[in-house]
DNA sequence: CGGCCATCTATA
DNA sequence: ATAGATGGCCGT
């Protein structure tokens, strides 16, 4: 018999390389062609590489000597399935980046690195000897234990042993005695694993969420969960995976880059008795990939991780949920400058199941998608418990004394806090002791080198450090222009509220929440521990503060420097600070206290403050929404931003506006160059050019004529370029 | 004419 | 991106 002749020569692969093709090589005789979707080991320029195949192929346009050969075919099983392959072709196409990056974006680390998956293996206890079982002496309890066991069921696995309390001592001995064989053989995939019992009474809303999604859990289908904090959301996530894992459909669940915390995870495990794969960012390359080959063989039934486990490979998908979607986490911000978010909506589509989006504070485009009919809208109104929500007020702080940040009026409040045995949480979105050294004397600021930013002051760590490129000294003695000892710091940051709150309410403990106190592994559970232990107490924190965790003694919030985001240049600012005021505020007054939020500002009168404040993030978004129709901003258009740097500002601009000059005379607005908010970081000139059209097509069109002609345009300079389609952040 | 830097070109 | 090829200019 002879086997028919492979008709295959060659392959298309995707190399990770900035060009924006694949390419050919040849599959050498004898070797059996590679499926789509596995990696391959090449020469690419002299360089071994690891690539993916996209296709294979009898044809080339080339000639023979110009195609090299596949050195080896790492993967007898695609790495990525179709339906990968798919999103990650629509991303380069959508973001307009090559495509052999956007492949290896979807691979974990090990796998670009060439490793094999691990081969996942349960080891199995059997009966190989029922004479010797029987032999055992009547006082080897745990042993005879295990040969009942073993009568009754057959075969014995490690998680069943640990379940028994038999450790592996007594099987080892049984196994030396000869009574057991032990052997390695697949993992078992329990398909329909069951939910724990002791669910919550559903609410109403709740209720009808799930037999909502009951009637569309089978296709794709899109929905903006829009729940106010404290409504359940979490609860009707779990309702949704629980029935997903009931079809033996696997959950993916994204949550953002810091709430990813024990407690989040510690939820899961209590609810569902099934293997979870978590992909965090302290994984070694090693374990993630564990992790992507159980959630690939379908061991692992619910994924959760941060904007990267996306690309997870599943066996059976059934569901995404994207938390609090509203996170600028989602956003990649370098290589393929991709929206997880978006393209779980993408993946959801190629493989036809149904996402989640889910938020107290949804973006303006996922309201807008909900309002065109693309999302189902789902909403939770109602507290749980019948806790009542914050009361928020603004503190006009104008004519006050303000000390350390701290307006006059809001400390009578603070102390009020501290006297219920209550805590209070200050919020400001600036770490260190304070933004700003300057001499008193003769003007000289403490500027960075390297950019066009101030130096931020830290006091304990007696340093001055750049928060852009992270550049740092000591703290100058004396002025260095005029030898002046009259150095002020001018500004507030976390550290200097945090001292000045210890001085001025001596006896109630201060905690700090930011990247310099959490930065230690498990430094932020700890910090979180001690405040849980206390009652009264002040917590001082950036960002960090208003994602996810619970402070169920928190009854006041202080927002220290709302006027930074009320007077932003960004056309998101109120958006974002809406959501942020939202997220922080709903730390405050949880189960039976009612809790209270401040707003220090200037601007005791800004019309979207006061919205905020008397009706509400959803209606402020609604009023934003309306702003941006008129004003025609995304997302009533789209937008793309070129970003470019160069150590020449002169030579920024000049190829910006050559890029600009290959627009010609196409339905798209080009705004710039100009200089992004920072204009100069770690020594390079940033310019940017911003396009914005009316549809997509518009937009892409633009950006390809742009692309054709940056190589002219960038000639010769040593210039770093990127496109960020949909940019949020034009920092 | 060799050595060195800058610029150009292909990557299958 | 990045390595290797090409080309110009200087010094001996």
């Amino acid at each position: 018999m002879i086997a028919a002749m492979t008709t295959t020569h060659y392959a298309e692969v995707a190399v990770p390389t900035p060009l924006r093709q694949v390419f050919d090589y040849r599959i050498p005789d004898g070797c059996e062609p590679p499926v789509a979707g596995a990696r391959v080991s090449i020469t690419f320029g002299n360089r071994p590489m690891t690539a993916v195949v996209m296709a294979c192929k009898q044809q080339t346009t080339l000639a023979d000597e110009q195609i090299k050969p596949i050195e080896a075919v790492l993967d007898r099983q695609a790495v990525l399935p179709p339906a990968l392959i798919k999103l990650m072709l629509w991303a380069a196409d959508y973001y307009q980046h090559p495509v052999g990056e956007c492949i290896s974006t979807a691979l974990p680390n090990a796998l670009r690195k060439g490793l094999a998956p691990p081969e996942l293996t349960t080891t199995l206890w059997q009966i190989a000897d029922r004479e010797a079982a029987d032999r055992l002496p009547a006082n080897a309890r745990k042993q005879r234990q295990v040969i009942d066991y073993l009568l009754q069921h057959g075969s014995l696995d490690k998680q069943q042993a640990s379940a028994l309390q038999i450790s592996s001592s007594v099987l080892k001995t049984l196994v030396d005695k000869g009574c057991l064989q032990q052997s390695l053989s697949p993992p078992l995939i329990d398909r329909h694993p069951r939910a724990k019992p002791g669910h919550v009474q559903l609410n109403e809303e709740q209720q009808q969420i799930c037999d909502d999604f009951a009637a569309h859990d089978k296709s794709f289908a899109a929905f903006l969960l829009e729940g106010i904090t404290g409504s359940g959301k979490t609860e009707v996530y779990l309702q949704l995976i629980e029935k997903t894992l009931q079809q033996g459909r696997q959950a993916l669940v994204l949550v953002p880059e810091i709430g990813l915390t024990p407690q989040t995870i510690d939820r899961f495990r209590k609810r569902f008795d099934c293997p979870l794969a978590v992909f965090h960012s302290s994984l070694t390359d090693k374990q993630r990939l564990l992790h992507w080959q159980q959630a690939r063989c379908g061991q692992a039934r619910i994924i959760i991780g941060t904007r990267s486990a996306l690309f997870t490979v599943t066996s059976e998908l059934g569901l995404i949920i994207v938390d609090e979607e509203h996170d600028l986490s989602y956003k990649q911000q370098d290589g393929l400058r991709y929206s997880a978010r978006d393209m779980a909506c993408m993946r959801a589509k190629l493989e036809d199941i149904p996402v989640v989006l889910a938020s107290a504070t949804p973006t303006l485009e996922s309201l807008h998608n909900v309002q065109n009919g693309k999302f189902s809208h789902w909403r939770l109104t109602r507290r749980a418990g019948n806790a009542s929500p914050p009361q928020v007020d603004v503190l006009d702080i104008r004519k006050q004394a303000i000390h350390d940040g701290l307006a006059e009026s809001a400390l009578p409040f603070i102390q009020q806090c501290i006297d219920r045995g209550e805590q209070a949480l200050l919020f400001i979105n600036r770490r260190g002791y304070a933004p700003g050294l300057v001499c008193h004397d003769c003007g000289w600021i403490a500027q960075c080198q390297a950019c066009d930013a101030r130096m931020t002051v830290h006091q304990k760590a007696n340093h001055l450090r750049c928060h852009h490129c992270g550049a740092g000294s000591m703290i100058p003695a004396k002025c260095p222009d005029c030898q002046s000892l009259n150095l002020i710091r001018t500004g507030a940051g976390t550290e200097r509220i945090e001292q000045s709150l210890k001085q001025r309410f001596t006896g109630t403990p201060v905690f700090r929440i930011d990247r310099d106190t959490t930065a230690g592994k498990g430094s932020m559970q700890q910090i979180l521990d001690n405040i849980h232990q206390q009652s009264a107490a002040l917590l001082v924190g950036t960002q960090m503060l208003a994602k996810g965790h619970h402070f169920p003694n928190v009854t006041l919030v202080l927002i220290i420097d709302a006027d930074q985001s009320l007077t932003g240049t960004d056309f998101r600012a109120i958006e974002r600070f809406g959501q942020l005021v939202t997220q922080v505020t709903g730390r405050a007054g949880r189960a039976q206290k009612p809790g209270r939020a401040l707003i220090q500002t200037h601007f005791p009168d800004h019309p979207q403050l006061l919205k905020l404040v008397h009706r509400g993030y959803h209606a402020l978004a609604m009023d934003l929404l309306g702003e941006r129709k008129m004003m025609q901003l995304p997302p009533f258009s789209h937008q793309a931003l070129i970003r470019l740097e160069d150590k020449d500002p002169e030579q920024a601009i000049n190829s910006l506006q050559k890029l600009k000059q290959a627009l010609g005379g196409q339905p798209v607005l080009a705004i710039g160059p100009f200089p992004a908010a920072l204009q100069r970081r770690a020594w390079y000139f940033r310019y940017q050019l911003l396009l914005q059209a009316r549809s997509r097509r518009q937009l892409k069109q633009g950006i390809q004529a742009l692309l054709a002609a940056t190589p002219a345009a960038i000639r010769g300079h040593r210039q770093r370029w990127s496109i960020d389609i949909d940019p949020q952040d034009m920092s």
